[in-house]
DNA sequence: AATGCCGGGCACCTTCGCAG
DNA sequence: CTGCGAAGGTGCCCGGCATT
């Protein structure tokens, strides 16, 4: 394969996605491209039922769902459980008129709420984020909001008010989110009261008119780990088009706290630590310490694998053990979910998984050709892999399309 | 030692100004 | 308008530092 050829393709990222509509609500800065599960469906018939069982922003299930087929996404993060089903809802008029007239009502109340103490999230090091003035009135808005539309939690159909909230409080914070991870800028921005009213209703503007498209099709996401899918198994599945964490030490966690903390899907760090330790690739808080004490109970593993897990076992990193257990177990992880998806697919069904290589201390982790090998020892067939893209952190790092059927 | 949270560095991409 | 180089922008790494 020529690798010199290809190129980073940015229309495959989250940058195309930010001016597509709900596509563009939030952003996640790991997220995969719109346009590459629409090529991905092009072949789908109409009745076609597709699966992520990696959900993240729910960008396939979004697209599958506009594309007019039916669509499943699993999570284990509840917060994106949350955020896709807000995502791939129908609003009616009535309900968007609703949501602009109450939020504007609350716009009204709620500075008779600034000088009270309201609540905030105990974030580390809040005023890293925002400065003291921005939280007294972001935590006022977030009290008004509370009043007229109650608290954001699934089931309860008020979620896109809270979308707004969130981008108003990660555009507000010093936080660099155009970064391969997020970071803080030098300085904490300062906004007066005018400009953050104004923000508001300029982000409210921007998602109440893309709410209003209708989806044809039907998504729903469900909060499962995909590594037991065993409890959703009354549903038979044509297509698998998903893109798994990449083993790299990206945290979902670190970038999406923000948003976790002020909608209270997480309150406390440990809570952070615990989720990220129950997700595929996890590091962040107890999980990276858990890592240290994880040993694989059974053998189930390609051979493959233990020769990439030595070489990272013994090179000179500082953290070489810890890593190389790292790898171990995300590719443990990873071959129970590819055993565990497979009661839920129809004889026949199409798999796809975008995933990325990743280097450790400069050994190269194979990410395509170890699924690829788990795929086979757990009796996938016509399984190949094709270079999609370079990513463009590092030298030797590329994104491939695992395709399989079962 | 365990736990919890951050960011430097740089290849590659896009944009822009200017010459022809 | 097109071509081209310079300048500017951006990204699913890979750890590592700071507290407890």
């Amino acid at each position: 394969m020529k690798l010199t050829t290809i190129s980073q393709k940015s229309d495959y990222t989250f940058k195309y996605n930010r001016i597509l509509g709900r596509h563009g609500w939030l952003r996640l800065t790991p997220a995969y491209g719109v346009k590459l599960v629409e090529k991905l469906l092009i072949s789908v018939e109409k009745d076609a039922c597709i699966l992520d069982p990696f959900s993240g922003t729910a960008t396939t299930a979004l697209v599958s769902a506009e594309y007019g087929n039916q669509a499943f996404a699993f999570d284990i993060n509840p917060f994106l459980v949350w955020l896709g089903n807000v995502k791939c809802q129908n609003y009616s008029q009535e309900y968007i008129n609703s949501v602009r007239s109450l939020a504007k009502k609350a716009l009204q109340k709620y500075k008779n709420l600034v000088k009270e103490d309201n609540w905030l999230p105990k974030i580390f090091n809040i005023e890293r984020w925002w400065s003291g003035y921005t939280l007294k009135l972001l935590s006022a808005l977030r009290t008004a909001l509370v009043n007229y539309f109650g608290e954001p939690e699934e089931d309860k159909n008020n979620g896109i008010i809270w979308i707004v909230f969130c981008r108003l409080v990660i555009e507000t914070s010093s936080a660099a989110f155009n970064h391969v991870s997020m970071s803080f800028k030098d300085t904490v921005n300062h906004f007066a009261i005018e400009s953050i009213e104004k923000l508001f209703l300029t982000i409210l503007d921007c998602i109440l008119e893309s709410a209003e498209t209708a989806i044809q099709g039907n998504a729903k996401v469900f909060k499962i780990d995909a590594c037991k899918i065993n409890s959703f198994s009354n549903v038979q599945i044509d297509k698998v088009i998903t893109s798994p964490p990449y083993p790299n030490r990206i945290s979902y966690i670190r970038e999406l706290r923000p948003y976790m903390y002020w909608t209270k899907f997480i309150t406390e760090a440990k809570e952070a630590g615990e989720i990220d330790w129950a997700t595929i690739g996890g590091t962040w808080g107890v999980a990276t310490s858990r890592l240290l004490l994880w040993k694989m109970e059974e053998n189930i593993l390609p051979e493959e694998l233990f020769a990439t897990v030595e070489k990272i076992k013994f090179s000179n990193g500082k953290n070489a053990n810890l890593l190389a257990t790292y790898v171990l177990k995300y590719f443990h992880d990873m071959h129970l979910h590819l055993a565990s998806i497979r009661q839920v697919l129809k004889d026949g069904a199409e798999l796809n998984y975008i995933v990325g290589n990743s280097t450790f201390f400069g050994n190269t982790v194979d990410t395509a050709a170890l699924i690829s090998k788990s795929m086979h020892m757990l009796g996938y067939q016509k399984i190949h892999s094709e270079i999609l893209r370079k990513r463009n952190c590092n030298k030797a790092l590329y994104e491939y399309c695992i395709s399989a059927t079962w």
